[in-house]
DNA sequence: GTTAGCACTCTTATTTGACGAGTGCTAACC
DNA sequence: GGTTAGCACTCGTCAAATAAGAGTGCTAAC
């Protein structure tokens, strides 16, 4: 049997139809609101072969007609049409995401929020992935009689710092030294790298007359380190699922918050995602609490180099089109916000 | 009318069944199960002035009996009794609070999530108010050619830092000199002082010849600063309003949650309670959003001194003792982590 | 003061029937 | 041969009716 083009555009219409009512739409809802010049029951035969080829299923027997996850499939690679922006959205996306430069996690966390204003779904944000990240110079400064701050700086200008009890006598002079042969050692390699590499043990051999306070810095040297590599996931809209129909009993709507509490799972899921406007749709996603839903990601670039994604959650009945546009306006315009000067 | 003992040993019986059950306590459920050598009719005598006393209420007239917001008050004021924590959760608690104490933060965070998991409400923790904190040292430390990074460290131990791009030329001697400045005049005050001090036109005059470099740095300065008194909010737990039965309701369970989601206005109510251990139920909460829950709070403190919360809020209906113990173990606890060598 | 008995109230669960939406099939139509 | 009208049938939903159960409040007796 083939998809020729009238059971197309039949299809297009159950889908539009579907996504906005969230009801299983017949066969003489669909006659009279798309009068496409063509009786119920013409349509009914359609329908029953497109259910033959699996683009449409029945909750039951007298029951309207609804998408299959196969159906959203085609809808967004071959029926759906880009939806624009209003005036007003552009002009929130904007502002939101303008204001001052300085702190990357602050304005990752507004488009999380902006993205899940406009789009009525759960959105998240991810940070950058830092692996590529390349060390600039290490700080070692005392603060009191046994505590010594850490600083890291990173080319990229992300610093972290981590306070330090010592049990080891020392001098200013000797974090100084230390401070500088650490940077001299590791300026330039990214910081994955220096993760890899047996640092402690270069360093004993090195220098020799401070090998002690080495030791006892250099766990927290390397702790710090590690932090600059995470990924912060930031979510909101979290409530936004109890405006959703499918999710109007409080079993599903659990399920789908316990889903997203999971931080650490989610992230993995997102990370691994590929780069560029990636949508995935009911059993295409393989999570098993994601049966369920579809998830919108795209990414964002800092300088040109590092990746960050942001993107929204929500059932497989979504506005494909406009989450599609808006989830794409917001990366091109963070992309600019970080564009190198 | 008069609270007899016996009025109140109905009462205990009614307040400990319906926190155990959720369900409306009736007379002759009453009189089984808490043999008391008194029939249903004469309970429902006393039930019937313990309403008229303000006790208990009424669902409707076919219905056992429901204690009031002022019967929970009764109650946790004087009939509760202590519940002892199983060794087990004795133990979770520690495990997690020990671990590196280097990590305010991240403690903190521990500490809600092991509070939700005990009680199985919804916890949350602030770590500490910072208004004492006490200036130790401001360090500007050169990142790049127009970079450089503002370092200050408090008393407590909290450090902060803010990377800057400066227009205006710098030595690296003169920003160690502005730094040096900087130190010299606010060491040893309070942040929340500082903050209030007219500090750019002070410099001005002071140090005639960095008056540039010091007005270009001075806003950066002052935001890192405002960042060191930030509260933190940390919850967990928060579908477990799933698991109870009062919110088993879509629109209640939605309430609640869109009303935790209101961090901020959560925050501004928890900031505001009193020190110690303070529980407030039902309409004893001044929000509006929160007439049906009971809150319960405690604070811990750092070196005897910084002052942070942590509590639970859930259902008028919940296991006072139990909850209170716990909370006032996990502080008891977090003192100790946090307490001066 | 305490208790048994009983009528009454109210909630909850279950059943029933009516209704509407929608399908699938058949036969007629163009 | 594709299209359409007609009709029987299915299924879910809603509302009303019914029954059962829990619990109270009152009265009168102990």
């Amino acid at each position: 049997m083939e998809l020729t083009e009238r059971k197309l555009k039949i299809l297009q219409a159950i889908i539009s139809d579907f996504i906005a009512s969230a009801e299983p739409v017949g066969s003489r809802t669909l006659s009279k609101k798309y009068g496409m010049g063509i009786s119920p029951a013409t349509i009914r035969n359609e329908m029953s072969d497109l259910e033959d080829l699996g683009y449409l299923t029945h909750p039951h027997t007298s029951a309207g007609r609804v998408p299959s996850d196969r159906a959203y499939r085609l809808y967004v690679d071959y029926l759906m049409s880009k939806a624009d922006l209003t005036e007003e959205e552009k002009r929130t996306i904007s502002e939101q995401l303008a204001s001052n430069i300085t702190e990357l996690d602050g304005i990752i966390q507004r488009a999380a929020n902006v993205l899940s204003e406009i789009t009525s779904l759960t959105s998240f944000a991810l940070t950058p992935k830092q692996d590529a990240n390349v060390l600039k110079y290490v700080n070692i400064l005392p603060a009191d009689e046994e505590t010594v701050v850490i600083m890291i700086v990173a080319e990229s200008g992300k610093i972290k710092n981590a306070a330090l009890k010592l049990r080891v006598p020392y001098t200013e002079d000797s974090l100084n030294l230390l401070a500088k042969a650490l940077t001299y050692n590791y300026r330039g390699k990214t910081i994955s790298d220096i993760l890899t590499m047996d640092i402690i043990r270069s360093f004993e051999t090195d220098i020799e007359a401070m090998s002690r306070l080495a030791a006892s810095i250099m766990p927290s040297f390397m702790d710090t380190l590690e932090s600059m590599l995470d990924v912060n996931l930031y979510m909101d809209g979290l409530t936004n699922i109890f405006t959703i129909p499918e999710y109007n009993n409080i079993d599903k709507a659990r399920m789908f918050l316990e889903m997203v509490q999971k931080k650490k799972r989610l992230m993995e899921v997102l990370v691994n995602r590929d780069d560029g406007v990636i949508i995935t749709i009911g059993n295409e996603n393989k999570a098993d609490l994601m049966q369920d839903c579809s998830v919108i990601t795209a990414t964002y670039h800092i300088n040109g180099k590092l990746v960050g994604k942001l993107g929204v959650i929500g059932p497989t009945r979504m506005n494909y089109d406009k989450v599609t546009s808006v989830v794409e306006y917001m990366t091109d315009n963070l992309n600019n916000v970080f564009k190198a000067p």
